[in-house]
DNA sequence: TCAAAAGTGTTCCGAATACACCCATGC
DNA sequence: GCATGGGTGTATTCGGAACACTTTTGA
């Protein structure tokens, strides 16, 4: 086996085809957020390996591809969900990670807001379902350890930016955002507090709207202000729960 | 060409190969600090392509290494350091990064402890040198992309981890972590303050040992603790700049 | 009238800030 | 003595935590 410096080489009759044997796949860690509980969406597959087990949503990337497209397509393809919240969290490369090869994974996570969107089966998987992620079953290839690197790279994230906004629906109450920020972050806050330190730091837009056909005084909803956001976060704001 | 859904399926007869044309490689990103500036570890190319210009350190991966060997190689082959703080940090796969085919690199950044260490040129590369990272020259493929996104991460993770200490050597006086911190972060600290805060921290363990030949008092020389880190980590603590 | 959630105000405490001051050493 | 950095103390300010209270709606 020639050594991996025939990457820096001019030679071109020292090929670098001996390198070029590996696998690249994608996979998806996708959080949903229902009914106070922070849900992931894995499919049960129907196919070797790992027959019946569950799994991450993911697949091959195509050579002509980039990452980011073949994150998207595995999302689009499964959900039909366009443009949706999508961040690369980790790269997994284990020599004996897959049993067909050496395929090295790009892991993505992202951010699904409810569950106006209900998940379906496809050809290759038994079903799709949205599952606690205090409640997992046993993963097929190194999902697991894909999912708690991308539990807690989420946990971490949602800490210091202020992607949380994206599992709610657009319009929102104060109260509803702060039950989301206790499931991720599992811990309470009190009420009069949270509502003032979220609405000092500018960036929820209120509006004159107000939820319906509720057996108590209606809660104004609000917007995520991402221009403002974006603005503030220019001139040295930092988001911090 | 097949679907990537062939990574699903459990007839073998279809087979995996024709996605098995990526090469994989490493590239790693080294911080290192010397008189108050956070400096880079480039290397100049001596070879096509990019023949002359400077590139971060990184190679190839042989098909049986896991990642993290073989960016451990990467930089003990360059440098002979062994056992240095590193972190992956994102992996970069454009179609079109790499003139020699479809390249996706993992990167990495690590953090050298001082000056010790002096770079040497190597059979691929003209020189290697510590660049202030203010400085920087033209660099080949896409590794300014991959430098300015690891010294992002590493500003990002240097506030809320004690990952800055690997910069400096073992025993160090106050006064250089202040002075440190403040390169990385960009800003002044007061020195009361700066001194209080990370001594009630108590992640720091006070030697009995001084600076020598200094024209001034001699400064208390502390070493970061670790262990007692990772207790205080488990009880709920986190570093915070 | 009651339950349930919306929404506000106030006090208290601890941490961060700003700044002033004294200490030890080499020259 | 004085320049240089080492090292400490304190008053003030600001933001978070705790908690009590009022408001609005449907049933």
């Amino acid at each position: 086996m020639k050594t991996p410096s025939s990457y820096f080489l001019s030679d071109h009759t020292i090929p670098l085809n001996d390198y070029f044997v590996f696998g690249l796949s994608i996979d998806c860690v996708v959080f949903g957020y229902h009914e106070g509980e922070i849900k992931v969406l894995l499919v049960q597959r129907d196919v070797e390996p790992f027959n019946g087990h569950w799994a991450l949503i993911g697949d091959l990337v195509e050579p002509d591809k980039n990452l980011e497209e073949a994150a998207n397509n595995v999302l689009e393809n499964l959900t039909g969900l366009k443009n949706i919240y999508m961040k690369q969290f980790f790269t997994f490369g284990s020599v004996d990670r897959h049993p067909l090869g050496r395929v090295v994974t790009v892991a993505y996570f992202s951010l699904v807001n409810s569950m106006n969107y209900q998940p379906i089966a496809s050809s290759w998987a038994k079903s799709a379902e949205w599952i606690n992620i205090n409640n997992l079953p046993e993963l097929a290839f190194d999902h697991y350890t894909i999912l708690c690197k991308g539990i807690e790279t989420l946990k971490n994230e949602v800490r210091h930016k202020p992607t949380g906004f994206e599992l709610l629906p657009k319009k929102f109450t104060l109260l509803e955002l702060q039950l989301l920020y206790e499931a991720l972050l599992g811990y309470k806050f009190d009420k009069s507090n949270f509502r003032k330190k979220i609405q000092e730091m500018n960036i929820l837009r209120p509006l004159n709207e107000f939820k319906l056909n509720v057996s108590h005084r209606p809660a104004k909803l609000f917007e995520f202000d991402e221009k403002r956001y974006r603005t503030l976060e220019k001139e040295g704001f930092s988001f911090e729960l």
